[in-house]
DNA sequence: CATGAATGAGAATTCATTCAT
DNA sequence: TATGAATGAATTCTCATTCAT
């Protein structure tokens, strides 16, 4: 006798998925992958460990998902925010602080996601993610380059570059004397050097 | 009766030590923190497991004696050329481009040691390094600001940002973008992000 | 929705964990705690070496509770027959008689437990246990003298006597005069040994 | 060409035979077969690892010397006392004030060897030597029965009683009550213990 | 479908023993 | 002969994955 999956099983389902990748996302932030065992991962869902492998094939294809989720959600920000209204330099300083804003206001998974290696699953996953945020901000240089708003430059370094001065001016731990600033004053002190290695010359002041 | 050890000996075991810190260094490079097992590093460095013990206390030992060694290079070399001769932005290039391509040239530890987590003992280690890297950087813009050659700007977030710049850009693996690049053009465009980083204005040409 | 633990697996945890203790007792009697590592404890109890884990958080652990477990019980017993009816005498005989029998009987534990040297978890349980033997026959004796019943006399030495009497005599494995011995004789030495050691008097014969 | 053994090499060899087994003797006595690796034994005889095998097979052969050599020193001492003048009571008590004494004073060696499980080489030595301990109480007390100065009893079982009772209340670490207690006293009292547990009668005074 | 007990392949580390120098 | 570096098997413990209930 088949079974017919309710509506009520259904969304028990896809409510499991989620509490798992929260569950996920949350150790990773807090303890990198190290910390974030099968074991740990099932009781912070609230689940029993074979329950994980129930929606997930493995511990690699789970943390695979959580990083393109992650991934994914911050690319939608920034795709919409380079693509928006305003000048270039508005946009890319936009996408600077509202990148650097969450990162510092959640717990950071850019720093795990970023840098720390992993499986060679999760590490073909984060390179792809690294080039999905440098691609946004390449097309935002392109753009920027072509209409002569931004100074000639090689946009493919000067993506990464980017990429990588934010999530190193982020990272956890930070240098101590960059902990001890204010994280506006760190926001803005990181948009403003941005600003200058894209633009090449200072804010245009009053 | 002391039998002393004889010179031939004293090469051997010193040629082992190197051994073993290459080992460990090119497999951390390779595969992180993770792909470098006792196991793997006293196969690379044609030892026996017990070998290793015998050389260092522990794993978290070794790593850390190989974080620091590299690094203290890297100083050594970024401090001469940022204390030398020129202007400050000439030394800001001279210290960007000779730090990347030492990078580029040799197996690139720059990436497993500013970023993936560990140990304790390891990640204290590489706190100190990222401070010490940082360091060089502020203390060349602090000065550069002081004399008025480099604008104001937050010298803390401006050095971290470098360091990541460069990190990110050199990182293993790099995005397929940056990886055709020719190094040298790599380099260069690297150097330049950093230098309008800082200065906020274009090279002056010509 | 949370599966209850069925009554069959609860017994089947409850067994295991027997079996572990069980078997770590025993090899541990046989061959000390040299003997008994954790994979020939797996081994023996028909478990994975993992298996253990899940039962004791450590190897020191398992035999902490292995000691205890048994001191426990042993003074017990003690107790209830060293403070139970009769003169100081018969009650002395009967426990010596007891323990002896019930050692003679079961696997030797009072030998590993009370002699071999181990982790410095286990040698801090041990140093308790031979203190509560010597402290129920302490009691017993310092009754005694009280009473007039006994010579005077060190209790504290005469207690720890008696406890090192028997176990040296019951030792495996023990002097081969001795392994000779009807055990029921072999006991009754052992008893009359001690009653002579306390008392500084031949048994009153009718 | 066949060098001769000379004279001066004989004696630093015999020295060195002295230098390991007193080292060997050392570290047991202080922290068990445990601490005394081979490393801990060469270095404390001022040797090299490797020289330790040119004079003992394995680390269980030297153990099963050093174990002998301390018993066949004993030995001599209980059977001359033993075998001395005076009444058999006076030579039992002459012969355990003796052994006790000698294990207060010295390192405690008794303790590692009488009760400490090891090797199943010195696992059959160290019942030798227990065996041969006893034996010699035996005789006494056989020769003590047999003149009608002892009461009967199973000498086996006396003897082993005997060797028990001192053992447990000289071993290290002691209960904490006797540990308090002065040595001369509780020497004494362990004198009178044995004494009474073989004479079953108080002493006689005045 | 959910559970979590059990598995077993490693991981780091230790140490008796060997052997080139 | 003495040295001590090197070996490698053994030990404790971890954890992703499986599967009987």
């Amino acid at each position: 006798m088949a079974y017919r999956r309710s509506a009520l099983m259904e969304e028990r389902l896809a409510g499991n998925r989620v509490r798992i990748t929260k569950a996920a996302r949350q150790l990773v932030a807090q303890g990198g992958f190290r910390g974030a065992s099968i074991a740990a991962v099932a009781k912070a869902a609230g689940l029993s460990t074979g329950a994980i492998y129930r929606y997930f094939p493995s511990r690699a294809a789970l943390f695979v998902e959580v990083l393109e989720e992650a991934v994914r959600r911050e690319c939608e920000l920034l795709t919409a925010i380079t693509g928006g209204a305003g000048s270039a330099e508005q946009r890319l300083c936009a996408a600077v602080e509202s990148f650097t804003r969450r990162a510092v206001e959640g717990p950071n998974l850019a720093y795990a996601f970023i840098a720390e290696p992993a499986d060679p699953q999760v590490e073909a996953a984060r390179l792809l993610a690294r080039e999905a945020f440098s691609d946004i901000f390449k097309r935002l240089l392109r753009r920027g380059v072509a209409s002569g708003e931004f100074p000639r430059q090689s946009v493919e370094v000067s993506a990464a570059c980017i990429v990588g001065a934010f999530t190193e001016a982020l990272a956890h731990p930070a240098p101590r004397a960059i902990r001890r600033m204010d994280s506006g004053k760190r926001i803005e002190a990181i948009v403003e050097f941005c600003r200058r290695a894209v633009l090449g010359r200072p804010r245009a002041t009053g």
